[in-house]
DNA sequence: GAACAAAATGTAAAGCATTACATCAATAGC
DNA sequence: GCTATTGATGTAATGCTTTACATTTTGTTC
């Protein structure tokens, strides 16, 4: 069953079997739709690989992510999937769990199997990464590391301007005592939040004291942590901003366990919106980091190039804040009231 | 940059140079190291499409899953992803978001593109998609349609013997009166496991009243409008087992709202154990449904039947309870101790 | 060292669709 | 009615690797 049989059901050559599935203009209606009447009747799907060794073009792309069970991830794919689908495209995926080195495994596999594009979505892509990319010929697109802004596409997201949102937020309620709880050191997308969230303050022109910074791991771990040592501390800030929803709702459980309460002892931002921000208690004010906005530039990115018209637009999404329950006025203890 | 090249370099054919790059042990050592070198030298990577023509095989797996924002899929692709990713195997996925007709969709593409095995992890699999699978040439296995055992390989989950242990626990507890939380009942995993609950409460001897079961949509929503229902009761049941845990978070966030006690008032228990069941409060009595085994046996069903040693061994994974603090001892209401 | 078996390597066909180029038919212009 | 031009279709080369089969090399045995 080989486009060769179809060609002779159809009395015409395979060139034109060919040029009717590929929707050449250059074929007579009615041949063409003699060529689809036998396509139909020996329910013939040509070969994938004989087609893409031929021309060159898989119509698959890879997607690397870092973890696929944190929730963010997976909205990421869903947005991409569905449009990649709506445009004939396949995609293939690969998860490396925070690894660099299973992201170069990943690169190279996915280079091997020759996809047509590949969108990275991983917290750090290492130099060992980056010298298997760069040789590639395919459209590439990386999420959040500006470094690599000459070699590939970029889709960055705006933390400053994220975090100013929040802090501002927390002005209007009065909070002038703001702290941070950071992601890894090791994981660099959580450098860069914490840099942007410092920046944000200075903007700000806000006080920050070295010890308001709670050191995480954007899990629920480093949320209760944090809260463990805030609560005993002395001079506490009124208000927290998380690197990411995980750690806030791990702070949220913590400070629920010791008996404090949120908002009206502590203020608590989160970020990224995932959709446990509204199933926790309080629910979560957060910044809203949109899937859908960063799938979608990703994957236009990557379509454009492949068409050759390579405009070099920086795609940056802006976070924006979602006030919800977990956000309140200032406490105006006894104490303060006194001094002031 | 092809074979040829390469062929040239180590001073031998294509054909051995082949052999060395996949495996053959017909090859002389020092000869298969002259190749490696060469192949290291040119930096050369076998193209994909060619070794797939000719060969007939991919190395491509595809999954297709309901919905990928749901916490229980990304688990099984991961599992699934990961296992692969050992085996030399990539893996391409797709999302029918429940959709019958994204399924088939999602089916016709995949067996297009030709992959080498498919696991379908969804709750239906429609009859226009198994008459596009059965002339399929590749192994397929499905989750949880035992109709289909004569067509495809099947991974399924005992739900009977976990609604066993759930209501046993309960009783362990002195819970006599327990209700049902219903999935929606146009999703026949829905449906498999609401009689699953049925056939469990039989085999228990357990009264059940039809008003306590009540139906939900396998989503927060319909938690919370059971809890509502639930409340205004007059006769309620003492403890509530959920069709998934999405409902029993919902009815959890409801409860709270309304001023009701989780498990005080009532006991719930949930179904799937996302990783949500440790975060919301109280934390939440499930059964344990392993996706780490669901991949695991998915994916040796493929492979074994890639490798023809095609065994039909049913695979049957059971769910085990996971006790948290959603659970607790029947009430001892006024009412029932002076009747007693 | 001859004869034979086994191992290593080479030759060339096959896998299937795409596409540059060639050819043929039809329409248009004069 | 004849050439020029456009449109439709056919011919055959091409992409790159795998592998059945053929051939050569190596090793063993007597």
């Amino acid at each position: 069953m080989d486009i060769v049989e179809v060609a002779q059901k159809a009395g015409v050559s395979t060139a034109t079997v060919s040029r009717v599935l590929n929707g050449s203009n250059k074929v007579r209606e009615s041949t063409a739709a003699r060529v689809r009447a036998a396509v139909e009747e020996l329910n013939y799907r040509p070969n994938s690989y004989a087609r893409s060794l031929r021309s060159g073009r898989s119509n698959l792309f890879g997607i690397i992510v870092s973890d696929i069970r944190n929730p963010f991830f997976p909205d990421l794919i869903e947005h991409f999937e569905s449009l990649a689908t709506q445009h004939g495209i396949d995609v293939t995926i690969a998860n490396t769990g925070y690894s660099e080195k299973r992201l170069v495994a990943a690169v190279s596999r996915l280079l091997e199997r020759g996809v047509d594009g590949l969108a990275i979505f991983t917290s750090e892509v290492s130099d060992a990464a980056v010298s298997l990319l760069r040789p590639a010929s395919i459209p590439i697109v990386v999420l959040n590391q500006p470094s690599l802004a000459s070699d590939f596409e970029i889709v960055s997201v705006d933390y400053i301007q994220g975090f100013i949102e929040a802090i501002e937020h927390l002005r209007m309620l009065g909070h002038q005592k703001i702290g941070f709880i950071a992601g890894p050191a090791t994981q660099s997308s959580a450098v860069r939040r914490r840099k942007a969230f410092l920046a944000a303050v200075k903007s700000c022109h806000l006080a920050l004291r070295d010890d308001w910074i709670f050191e995480g791991d954007h899990r629920l771990t480093g949320g209760k942590f944090a809260a463990e040592s805030l609560f005993s501390m002395r001079h506490r800030p009124t208000a927290m901003v998380c690197s990411n929803d995980m750690t806030a709702i791990g702070f949220l459980e913590s400070a629920s366990r010791l008996g404090h309460k949120v908002p009206e002892e502590v203020s608590l931002i989160g970020f990224d919106d995932l959709f446990l921000c509204e199933i926790v208690h309080p629910s979560l004010t957060t910044l809203h980091l949109s899937r859908k906005e960063i799938a979608t530039r990703a994957f236009y990115c990557l379509q454009s190039a492949r068409g050759e018209c390579r405009e070099h637009l920086p795609a940056v999404i802006s976070p924006y804040l979602v006030p919800r329950a977990s956000t309140g006025r200032v406490p105006n203890t006894k104490v303060r009231k006194g001094r002031m």
